[in-house]
DNA sequence: GCAATTTGACCGGC
DNA sequence: GCCGGTCAAATTGC
């Protein structure tokens, strides 16, 4: 993706050229009668600049992985998110225990969990969740007492092959139809996560429409780069366009999904692992763009002329929900320069793995 | 034939 | 005892 190359790179480089200008002026000024408030403005402006930069660096993802919708709309895939806080404050205090046991019990697992909500857009011909970069496999649904929707129980496709105990339950919002509420449980093990690939959806609807992309999943793994390389594209392009898609309608996308999508391992779906990369990821970037936030849960926004481009494009099958996720969280972004990177950012929130040459965000 | 989904039954927590 | 979560056989689709 050249364009991705330029785009990012060029950006880049000039907040980075920015800072440097700036803090040239501001040691012209130290050496000056120059007021404290012109030096601190300097200050300001240097910091906001790398702030700017970083978080560009921060969008490429975790080592060797670019960011995924998923990861850009909030997939909780990880208790901790880029604020180094679980994403949702679902994560009812079950945090203590040690994860996933992989207890074939059906006892109640005590792990963390965190809530993200999706609104989809029924014009956009999804009625189901969104992908959020996993690879799921359904393997339950249940009348939930009081819920008008059922609910859906999902685990991890690796489970078995990888050991992976994470899932995730999806359920439909009885005031809002169009707002699913995926409840994740559970961090992802396995090596597929983040990948490219295309997890199970919830819906059957979705699953359909999905499925001509999701048929190669298995074979998709290849297509990560491309995919993820396309998102960046996507990415700018929905950057360009969100403002006249959002002013008809507004589609959340939170999912995700998780997202994970672009900064996993290698191959395919299946979440991030350990949910560090993607969850950072995706947590920082929820968060740090300011996506609206729902109670407990993520909330992201996208227009449906953005969820159109990616039904539009066939071979990206996970990256589509990603992208859309991706971009959801550009929206919500919108008024900033870059991406209106109005709001600061934390140390803690720069990924220092940030895989700048990796394949997948190839410059 | 394989993989994913569906669905009734089972189990454990509250 | 109720309800939520999971299992696993049956079913479906590719």
């Amino acid at each position: 993706m050249e364009n991705g190359f330029s785009w990012e790179q060029k950006t880049l480089t000039n907040e980075l050229i920015e800072g440097m200008e700036l803090a040239k002026q501001l040691r012209v000024h130290l050496g000056t009668t120059a007021s404290t408030e012109t030096n601190e403005a300097l200050v300001q402006k240097i910091l906001t600049s790398y702030e700017k930069a970083l978080l560009i660096l921060k969008w490429s993802g975790p080592t060797g992985q670019t960011p995924t919708a998923g990861a850009i709309t909030a997939v909780p895939e990880s208790p901790i998110s880029i604020n180094g806080s679980p994403q949702s404050d679902d994560l009812d205090g079950t945090f203590k225990d040690n994860q996933d046991q992989p207890d074939s019990s059906k006892k109640r697992r005590t792990t963390p969990r965190w809530t993200d909500k999706v609104r989809v857009s029924f014009d956009s011909g999804l009625e189901g969740p969104h992908e959020d970069g996993y690879s799921w496999r359904k393997y339950g649904q249940k009348d939930i007492l009081g819920a008008r929707y059922p609910r859906s129980y999902y685990r991890c496709t690796y489970r078995n092959t990888q050991n992976c105990w994470a899932t995730k339950q999806v359920q439909r919002s009885d005031e809002d139809p169009t707002i699913f509420e995926i409840t994740y449980r559970g961090t992802h093990t396995c090596s597929h996560g983040n990948s490219v690939t295309q997890p199970a959806s919830p819906e059957k609807k979705e699953k359909k429409l999905i499925h001509n992309n999701n048929n190669n999943n298995n074979n998709n793994n290849n297509r990560a780069q491309q995919q993820s390389q396309g998102i960046l594209f996507n990415l700018r392009e929905g950057l360009s366009i969100n403002n006249d898609g959002l002013e008809n309608k507004e589609i959340a996308c939170p999912f995700s999904f998780p997202s994970t999508s672009y900064g996993c391992k290698s191959e395919t779906p299946c979440y991030p692992p350990p949910m560090l990369d993607e969850n950072n990821f995706l947590g920082g970037f929820s968060s740090s763009f300011g996506s609206h936030a729902i109670g407990d849960s993520n909330y992201f926004l996208i227009s449906p002329r953005q969820m159109n481009n990616f039904g539009d494009v066939h071979n990206m099958p996970r990256s589509e929900s990603d992208l859309t996720e991706l971009l959801s969280a550009n929206n919500s972004a919108a008024t900033s320069p870059i991406l209106n990177l109005d709001f600061s950012l934390d140390a803690a929130d720069i990924d220092p793995n940030f895989p700048f040459g990796s394949a997948g965000f190839s410059f």
